[in-house]
RNA sequence: UCCUCGGUAGCUCAGCGGUAGAGCAGUGGACUGUUAAUCCAUUGGUCAUAGGUUCAAAUCCUAUCCGGGGAGCCA
């Protein structure tokens, strides 16, 4: 085959070339074959593509290659582009060579099910898969569609040091290094870096890693994550408040428009993406924990009673999953039946038995919330299913404002009408997901923020030149940090965290 | 650190005192429009490790190792 006289182009490009001859280079996603008739599944990274080989249209010899193919070998396909719109991306290329570059031999990741933790020994070749192919372009689009957001409102890019010698919220959090004979420590946030280039510039944001050393194994957490701060001088909570509803909306918006086909990959139910882009519920810490406590209603109904109904209806699902199993496993057991059949039933009885275990988790984790919904103390941190508690009941992400100062860190700017409180707001991703953003007004004070300095035990000497921002020309301004990875693993509603980037670091994982 | 669940074929799992199982993957075969193709046949096991109970242990008990996800903490 001569393999310059055709123009190589990229699957994504392939509906410009619509029956004309054309050359894909690529690997096998996967492969069907009847008898003189092979299906081959390209992917090209650009996007995927049916190649129909047929022996009449081939010849034998050439027709013989297809039957070496194995998943993942390396292949450059020439064909004829045909328009057909039952086939994945609209189109499939009728082939008419094929040059095999090399067959791969046992190619560990199999068409069917394998759990996360194998995946992720794997992490290097999983991301050839079709739906981590999916998260990293709408990773990839987020990304892209930040930068634009601020871009094109004047924020600068200015990043924060990783290495830091401040300890700033403890030790305990931070990863220690040997920076020639110091300890230095992993930056964990680039706030304090922030308000120093916002003094600076007006309005800037960081765009980079972080690094946080808790012993936490929860699906929501990362060793290693990326993060984006912005900061503006000028700004109170309100306008930050403003701001981050309409970034989250920008960058929802922009994946809504240009990553449908990845939202399709991933079976994302985009009415709830939609929903986002209608003005967020703002609540005062306040309302929050009265809407915890079933004291104040939502739409006329008590979180309480909305649990207590989830609750019932997860116990209905069980009992009738029950059943199916148990009719299921008996009529296996008679036997009698076709094959095919068994298959499905059995695939079915694996569906079942894992809905159930999820069930099972929900009836033992419910009543823990109420309880802790119920008992919870006006001025504490919210937990987990406390964030969850409040979500459930709104179909916006959640924004909860002044929040008890000694909760929060130092350099929150006090509430004037109620110094215990500050100008802090966290914002809450619906569907379960949690805190997303963390941020607010910072203190300008310089009396105040010595006096918070002392109260958290904090070295006042590693903290003299982020005091220099307060001696010279101190202005309101506030800022926010958006965890990365959490937002686009609600934008997908994926299960773990660490799916949402390429290489996940967590404890007990550095490989690959 | 605590709570909780788990470790059985390359992968996903069933079996829970009485001869080690299924599906997928692999291999061989059938089939000219498949969509996780299907159908027939077939290879593949120190049941995490070490002790103990028993006529008999993958199954019960004890210890150890490894892992999951939840609490704490956090984006």
């Amino acid at each position: 085959m001569d393999s310059t006289s055709i123009p190589a182009v990229t699957i994504s490009a392939i509906g410009q070339h619509n029956d004309s001859e054309i050359q894909l280079n690529g690997w096998v996603q996967n492969k069907r074959e009847n008898k003189g008739l092979a299906f081959i599944i390209l992917r090209d990274g650009t996007g995927f593509c049916q190649c129909v080989a047929s022996e009449q249209e081939l010849g034998e010899d050439e027709f013989k290659k297809t039957k070496d193919l194995t998943l993942e070998s390396s292949v450059r396909i020439s064909g004829k582009v045909k328009k057909d719109e039952r086939q994945i991306g609209g189109y499939e290329l009728q082939v008419t060579g094929i040059e095999v570059i090399q067959i791969a031999q046992d190619y560990p990741i199999s068409k069917k099910a394998h759990g996360v933790d194998f995946l992720l020994d794997k992490r290097h070749l999983w991301l050839r898969s079709k739906r981590q192919w999916a998260i990293m372009r709408v990773r990839n689009q987020v990304i892209y569609s930040i930068h634009n957001f601020f871009q094109s409102r004047g924020y600068v890019q200015m990043d924060a040091p990783i290495f830091t010698g401040n300890a700033c919220e403890g030790t305990t959090n931070l990863f220690e290094t040997d920076f020639f004979d110091q300890p230095a420590y992993l930056s964990q946030s680039g706030q304090l870096y922030g308000e120093a280039m916002a003094m600076a510039m007006g309005k800037i944001y960081t765009f980079g890693p972080t690094f946080r050393a808790e012993k936490s194994k929860t699906r929501r957490h990362l060793s290693e994550f990326w993060m984006i701060e912005p900061e503006m001088a000028f700004y109170n909570l309100e306008m930050t408040m403003d701001v981050i509803e309409d970034f989250l909306q920008s960058v929802i918006g922009d994946v809504l428009q240009n990553c449908s086909f990845e939202l399709e990959v991933l079976e994302r139910d985009v009415t709830k993406l939609k929903a986002a882009l209608n003005p967020f519920v703002r609540l005062t810490y306040k309302d929050a924990v009265a809407i915890l406590k079933g004291e104040k209603e939502v739409n006329g109904k008590r979180s309480i009673d909305l649990l207590t109904e989830d609750l019932n209806k997860a116990k209905d699902r069980l009992s009738e999953l029950n059943n199916e199993i148990e009719e299921t496993e008996a009529a296996l057991k008679k036997g009698g039946i076709k094959k095919g059949k068994v298959v499905r039933m059995e695939q079915s009885l694996q569906n079942w038995r894992a809905e159930k275990a999820e069930l099972e988790e929900a009836i033992r984790n419910i009543p823990v919330w109420i309880q802790s919904a119920e008992n919870f103390v006006d001025g504490n941190d919210f937990g987990g299913s406390d964030e969850t508690v409040i979500t459930r009941m709104f179909d916006t992400p959640v924004m909860v404002f002044n929040w008890p100062k000694i909760i929060k860190a130092f350099y929150m700017k006090e509430v004037d009408e109620d110094p215990t409180l500050v100008k802090g707001v966290d914002v809450l991703a619906p569907e379960g997901y949690g805190e997303i953003v963390g941020g607010g007004e910072r203190e300008t004070d310089i009396d105040v923020l010595i006096d918070s300095i002392k109260k958290h035990d904090l070295p006042m000497s590693e903290f003299e030149w982020y005091l220099d921002l307060r001696r010279y020309g101190s202005v309101p301004h506030a800022g926010f940090g958006l965890g990365l990875e959490r937002l686009i693993t609600w934008i997908c509603k994926i299960h773990h965290l660490r799916e949402a980037i390429p290489f996940p670091r967590l404890m007990g994982r550095l490989l690959p």
